[in-house]
RNA sequence: CUCCCGUUCGUCUAGCCCGGCCUAGGACACCAGGUUUUCAUCCUGGCGACAGGGGUUCGAAUCCCCUACGGGAGGCCA
């Protein structure tokens, strides 16, 4: 049995779209899981469309993912090049081919491919004209994922435009021919197209590849398959976001396949490990990114702490926090009050801004809830010689000490909590309490009880 | 207009190929309760689906047919 040789074709527009990203998963994950390679090869015949920066979007996301390639542009290989527009020898000649077993002629100006069978002509209500078909036999598809699929092809097709460019259907195949693809792995909107690509593989003498056509990817609401300008479609957008990478490409895994054991957060190894066209659906799936968030607030919650602090890290940086300034300890210790509670990383500044910087807001409402109850000032007043005074200042003799000054005052403990959150915090919630305050230490939370004081 | 593909809780899905173990399982979301100083986590419970109709069968989510709905393609776009 020869090698298994995928491939992932995308058009460089300048996005990495959550769709194609995942036809390049699947085709990296059923490489890996069979030990075969993964080529990366790039569609860009479009020359006005395809520049520099969007080869670059689409390395980045894909280095992003972790989808690496066994060969394609900046890692070589022996069935280069990898550019199209860099391949028009090979299409000539593959062309030849064609031209020499009769199967082309020109109309318009442009090259058409015939196919085989009787002709007729009729009236085409899609086309609103007098068309030439052909009588075709149906060309047979056995779908790795969909089953059996048939489907006559009807009309000859253009394959060079009149301007002399190859169009997508014939260098794709050739293309895949030459670059020995084993087996195609594409989205759904391919399927009805992939009549015309067999006609092509037969013409040419060349075998047949297995095709593997998987569901598409609808947006989050309305009708329609999800396109680059819908809400969460870009690869990019969750690297800007901080989402966790590994994260991202376990819940696109999620979307259109399963392990049929109820298994959803798994390693990549796993994935690989179990990755298979029998585990692909055949309906479309509809993108969710609530359930992205919370796979992600998983992974968060089970990062290494060095992983989380440099994420965590270059967001503060990029938020303005001085983190030169600032004790690695210390970070560190403020770090761990919260990795287990923010639910995405771009909510850590407003959870932590306050560990290092005095000058922040009251929350209106807090502030409110607290006048409501027993005079703040006389909580605080209550308080305020522990935190004066405490020789030792940690969590528990924090704990205990204002254990006791509640039962003396015939309070419960918590009846101070909230006010002294707000006045070190200026919030409602956070990490817990005690070891809140005994990681800000008595230098930070001695001049905020105090300020916080006089300002009431 | 034609052709192709699909349809299980709101969403992602298990079950379907090889009919009975399905009073249809899990996850996210939502709701209620518990834990917690707060928030988050965590725990318990609840809500909630076989698109509809015909067959076949002792028995159908599972097999067959029809309809409806959804998606895709039909380009000198990819």
């Amino acid at each position: 049995m020869s090698e298994v040789r995928v491939r992932f074709a995308p058009s460089p527009t300048g996005f990495f779209h959550i769709g194609s990203a995942r036809t390049a998963l699947f085709n990296w994950l059923y490489a890996k899981h069979t030990g075969g390679k993964f080529i990366l090869r790039i569609e860009d015949t479009d020359k006005e469309r395809n520049t520099e920066e969007a080869l670059q979007v689409l390395l980045e996301g894909m280095r992003w993912l972790g989808l690496d390639w066994d060969e394609g542009p900046e890692a070589g290989g022996d069935y280069g090049p990898y550019f199209q527009s860099e391949r028009q020898s090979i299409y000539d000649d593959y062309l030849k081919i064609l031209k020499d077993k009769g199967r082309t002629y020109e109309k318009d100006g442009a090259l058409w491919f015939r196919l085989e069978g009787e002709r007729y002509t009729e009236y085409d209500e899609f086309h609103k004209a007098e068309v030439e078909k052909v009588k075709n036999a149906a060309v047979v598809i056995e779908d790795a994922i969909r089953g059996r699929v048939e489907r006559a092809e009807e009309r000859d097709f253009v394959i060079v435009r009149s301007n002399g460019e190859p169009v997508f259907h014939f260098v794709n195949v050739v293309d895949d021919i030459a670059m020995g693809i084993t087996h195609v792995i594409r989205g759904e909107d391919h399927l009805s197209n992939t009549s015309k690509h067999v006609e092509l593989f037969k013409a040419l003498g060349a075998e047949v590849p297995v095709f593997a056509h998987i569901p598409l990817i609808l947006k989050q609401s309305g009708p329609g398959k999800m396109s680059k300008r819908d809400e969460g479609a870009l690869i990019e957008e969750y690297e800007q976001r901080s989402f966790i990478a590994d994260a991202v490409r376990n819940y696109i895994c999620l979307l259109g396949w399963s392990p049929k054991d109820d298994q959803e957060k798994m390693s990549i190894e796993t994935i690989i490990e179990r990755f298979d066209f029998a585990g692909v659906n055949k309906g479309n799936a509809r993108f969710d990114e609530t359930k992205l968030s919370a796979l992600n607030a998983e992974y968060i919650r089970e990062l290494a702490m060095d992983v989380f602090a440099e994420k965590a890290s270059s967001i503060l940086k990029a938020k303005g926090i001085n983190l030169g300034s600032i004790e690695e300890s210390y970070l560190l210790k403020v770090l761990e009050l919260c990795q287990g509670k923010i639910k995405s990383m771009d909510t850590l500044f407003d959870y932590v801004h306050y560990f290092f910087q005095d000058g922040y807001d009251f929350d209106a409402k807090g502030m409110q809830r607290i006048q409501k109850g027993v005079d703040p000032k006389v909580l605080l007043g209550e308080i305020m010689s522990i935190f004066e005074n405490e020789a030792e200042y940690s969590s528990e003799t924090l704990e205990s000490s204002i254990q006791a000054i509640a039962e003396a005052n015939e309070r419960k403990i918590f009846a101070y909590f909230p006010v002294i959150r707000m006045a070190t915090s200026g919030l409602t919630g956070g990490p817990d309490l005690l070891p809140m305050l005994s990681v800000m230490g008595r230098e930070r939370v001695l001049p905020r009880l105090q300020s916080f004081l006089e300002k009431l």
